[in-house]
DNA sequence: CGTTTTTTTGAACTGTTTCAAGACATGTGG
DNA sequence: CCACATGTCTTGAAACAGTTCAAAAAAACG
């Protein structure tokens, strides 16, 4: 029952610290539209690349999206790519008698509704998990500009394996892994992404619920929390509701079969 | 402890016969490539209604890949898309330990190689099951025709949709279903996949293991079995190692969640 | 501030795995 | 064609991991 330096009320003024301050680039410019600070290597990077001057056309609005709202809903015709500005969303494949799962988390920086593209037709829910701002980018844009221009048409692929890859990814943790594995993956996973865009690896808040990791990594929301107290107790992380902090990565990932670890999923 | 009408050897005659002589149109014209009698609608025959007169461009070689071995490899470069001609094949997400993931198994007519598109490498292994012959077609001129061609376009497009529908319904699967309801889905799916190429859908023939199924969905070869046991003595199925009767697939597609019934994956 | 939701934890239970043995099937070489 | 070796499938019993149910504490919300 180690709760080191994780008491009381003063890890909350810190956390709200860790998930949107510790930023490198803080450039807050809200005049201008985001989707060319945005830190992976996607479609809007390369769009400002090669179009430049053209991204008027492409840009289609901000939008905001209150905390439980959808962003897109399954069955949605396809009309645009999202990235993400700030916030957190939910990508869910719901089926109806109120199972559900979640198929990915996705934050600043990240593309969403690449899923669609092939189909032309939502397969998922994108729910924002608080408050978020998205730039939506007319994809029948995109897609001509992707004619004349061979390197947005190549980007458009890599937009469409990355979803393949994750997908794949998520396969291998429901397949094969054990509830330890599957949450110490989930941890490091999103620890990984946040550094990379930025924040501390080692010190952030949760965004979704025990209920939504475990739909996301086929457990039941007990056997989320339980994985994490375990965690705690063997003082990989420090851990209290949505604040974690993780202690010896290396550790945890020592609980993934080496093999397994790969890109973690998030 | 039910064996109805499946004892002893005279199964095994009939049983030759249930997955391969029960096709339609058993036109077996090998002076000629398969592609433009493949059921789906698929590439292939978008490319013979458009591009007509050019599918000795496209079209490759056909290629033998005898039982166990491999038609592609995770890491290769990606050249072509093949079309199963005849036999069977898994893709396999391997991960060192030996411990893998069947992400699908593929049969006549079903298109291979999809999910590299995107990556241009090969990011599963293709394994065939038993004697297979495929079509490779050469993916460098597919592309080419699909700049002056917008329909063949959309249909890659087309196919990439389907291989994320195909790994989401699986993700589902593996997600939420419980062993009952993942073999009776894959029981359920393979058969319906057998159909649609005009074999019958109550009897046919396994063409993997126990352990490939339980690779496939997550479960060990024994949970495997005692579920295909348990379907036998509930009287659904008649089943004697390879050789599958569906006696009653309303059924059995009653162990699954009607919401999760969808098309199971096979 | 009271209400609602989320999280933690315990204890009993259940489904799946593990281990082990035997039956059956397949393939090989004599 | 047989006998043997090998691999696959089935089944049972015991072990285990994860779930379910329940209750209480902590946080979030209006």
């Amino acid at each position: 029952m180690e709760t080191v330096a994780l008491k009381g009320k003063n890890i909350e003024s810190s956390a709200l610290l860790w998930h949107g301050s510790i930023r490198e680039s803080p450039s807050n410019d809200s005049s201008r539209c985001g989707i060319c600070h945005l830190h992976d290597a996607s479609l809007s990077c390369d769009l400002m690349r090669q179009g430049r001057g053209k991204e008027e056309e492409v840009l289609q609005a901000h939008r905001r999206v209150r905390q439980g709202e959808a962003l897109f809903r399954s069955g949605d015709p396809f009309t645009c790519l999202y990235t993400v500005r700030t916030g957190f969303f939910k990508t869910v494949l719901s089926v109806g008698d109120g199972r559900e799962q979640v198929t990915g988390f996705h934050m600043a920086g990240d593309l969403l509704g690449a899923d669609a593209i092939a189909l032309q037709t939502h397969v998922c829910d994108a729910i924002a998990l608080e408050e978020s701002h998205v730039c939506a980018i007319l994809y029948s844009r995109i897609e001509s500009l992707a004619r004349s221009i061979p390197l947005i048409h190549r980007q458009l692929f890599k937009v469409m394996s990355g979803e393949i890859a994750r997908q794949q990814q998520l396969m291998l943790l429901l397949g094969m892994m054990r509830a330890e594995e599957r949450v110490a993956a989930f941890l490091l996973g999103l620890s990984q992404r946040l550094n990379a865009r930025g924040y501390s690896a080692s010190k952030f808040v949760l965004r979704m619920t025990r209920r939504e990791i475990g739909c996301h990594l086929g457990l039941k929301l007990e056997t989320v929390s339980r994985m994490m107290s375990k965690f705690r107790e063997d003082g990989l992380i420090e851990a209290r509701y949505k604040y974690v902090h993780i202690l010896d990565p290396a550790g945890l990932s020592r609980y993934i079969d080496p093999m397994l670890a790969g890109n973690a999923t998030g």
